[in-house]
DNA sequence: GCCGCATATGATATCGATATCTTGATATCG
DNA sequence: CGATATCAAGATATCGATATCATATGCGGC
């Protein structure tokens, strides 16, 4: 080690502060805050007069200080969560475009979105925000469970809570997308319908209860096929396994695009007709299934929309308003398969 | 209105402060400070005993105030330019990608990430980061020139500068990758290369030129087939066009894989083989093309490394340390098409 | 001509943490 | 034994912005 490295003898760019502002204008530091903030306070020449100084000058204002002596951040943490078991983290097009959402709401409310992946719990700059969004929950909640200690305002985007939770959650209505697919099946007559997916994720769960829930009332009960891959061989991978065990199915609920279309590559292999032979629909409307050969039948959540409530939900709670848990109205989008 | 609502008198979560913990301890609080930087300066025992004190109260470090003072936020900007023209949002897998890589590298450096659409173009919450990280560089630069001008230390996501850029650019290697995919038509003896794309992009024209002076190279010329659109069906569509014009062609280059995928699709339906007639390349590598009947090759970008390597870089920036812009190389995926 | 009131500006204290300079106590050495 | 390191901890000033209280000026009414 040649020099000491780690006390750097305090960064610095050079930026003018309000007070030398002040100094230029001749007035007191005060006078050119509230100028800045649009004070009444201050006569409208001499505030527009020290905004045309200060943006002549390229005058900077200090988010820390402000924040200081404001004692809030304006800023929401987004706390993006790994996945269970796999070691990747969660960066799939899905929480992803919930962030857009967030982001564009958040922005346009004058808040900063910090961005963070869940690793060190206590992450100061966590604690500093005015906020906490928190895109998925972890394994049994842990995560939720851990946050929540923390009592700061916080929405929680996931499968509605077990009932008395303490924070928000916003989320799709998995139950009733569930629900609007076991219609479907039945409208068209379907009798032996089939579920792939894994009840281990929350959604998932409340997707397949929703499903199993409308079919007991009309007396069926659908076949559970536990895949834990969301992948197209995954969808293929589990009619093939149905084939082969000889079981009669009518109707394929998938719960990802991508093993609806797994699925339906099998089907077409083995001979059979979609739909004529079996009906397919998909969860997530990506955007292959419409294009997809044939058009996939899918449930559609809008992800924009989620995260825009989210940013909404934090906000309210921030500003001490009422706020309620809320899940989305999906979209069953009947296509050809 | 009923009510002041502007003027909220100071919002207080109670929070302890450095002072309190001092006179918890009876110690002066810039012992307490430095007992928690676990600073060599307070003895071993006091230092733990204060920690443990800290622990034990919920001690949350007031980062505004640290920042102020050593004036630095840890804090990187990532600022997620729109679209040239249609009035989405980058929100698609592809930028949002490079985000998964950014967070974990700063993250894991201490940093926190402040993610922002960019908007009002002196966003004050921008200008307090340290370094920014710039995802799209905006209609002919616009954005990069508007940033630059901040003088932060600033790394941009994308096509190479034409010379002489004053800020670190990482993108992929687009030119590469139009040569590589150049090379495979070559090497499997085709003649009549078309490439379907949109130049406007700087990226594209990257990937297009690479192409062409390769293809040149050997007294080829490619056809250039113009499409805005980077959807399935826009390749369908390019497709046909080329059919209903009697052009002759025996190879496609895709700039992305779903146009890649319309046109595989639509030469099927075409009567003809891919790839014994028409062998046909995209570009992504998205998940589904490999799943894609036929495989589909493809041309591979790094986008979780290509975050990483943003972080670092923006991180070296901030440290001064010497930075030079980099382009990674591309893989081609040699499928079946 | 004095009081009251509105308007415009200033002085000061403060937010919470840390750099820098001091001070006090103990240890080391010639 | 006195001089000088060494270690531990405190006092003070400071980062930049803003809330609060105080001050100056002008103007109308009685």
């Amino acid at each position: 080690m040649t020099h000491a490295k780690k006390k750097q003898p305090l960064a610095q760019r050079p930026g003018l502060t309000m007070a030398d502002l002040a100094k230029l204008a001749g007035v007191s530091k005060i006078t050119i805050s509230r100028a800045l903030s649009d004070s009444p306070l201050v006569n409208v020449e001499t505030r527009e007069r020290l905004q045309e100084l200060a943006r002549k000058h390229g005058y900077k204002l200090n988010v820390s200080a402000r924040n200081l002596r404001l004692r809030r951040s304006h800023t929401v943490a987004v706390i993006v969560e790994m996945k269970p078991s796999s070691g990747r983290t969660m960066w799939d097009p899905y929480p992803l475009s919930l962030l857009g959402g967030i982001s564009q709401e958040l922005t346009s409310a004058g808040y900063s979105v910090l961005l963070t992946t869940r690793q060190g719990a206590a992450d100061a700059s966590v604690q500093s925000a005015d906020g906490l969004i928190l895109l998925g929950q972890g394994v049994r909640q842990d995560a939720v469970r851990l946050y929540d200690k923390l009592g700061m305002p916080m929405v929680v985007w996931g499968a509605a809570g077990q009932g008395g939770d303490s924070h928000i959650v916003v989320g799709s209505d998995n139950r009733q997308g569930g629900i609007s697919v076991a219609e479907r099946f039945l409208s068209i007559g379907r009798r032996n319908p089939v579920f792939i997916g894994n009840p281990d994720h929350p959604e998932m769960a409340q997707r397949l209860f929703g499903f199993v829930d409308e079919l007991a009332d009309h007396g069926i009960k659908p076949l559970l096929l536990r895949r834990a891959d969301f992948t197209l061989e995954s969808g293929v991978d589990a009619v093939r396994s149905l084939h082969s065990r000889k079981v009669r199915f009518d109707a394929i609920f998938a719960c990802s695009d991508l093993l609806a279309m797994g699925a339906i590559r099998a089907l077409v292999e083995l001979g059979l007709s979609v739909p004529n032979d079996v009906s397919v629909i998909g969860y997530d409307d990506t955007p292959l299934g419409a294009s997809f050969l044939p058009p996939l039948s899918t449930v559609r959540q809008n992800w924009q929309e989620g995260g825009v409530l989210l940013a909404r939900k934090v906000l309210a709670l921030i500003h001490s308003q009422p706020v309620q848990s809320q899940m989305m109205a999906t979209t069953l989008v009947v296509r050809s398969t």
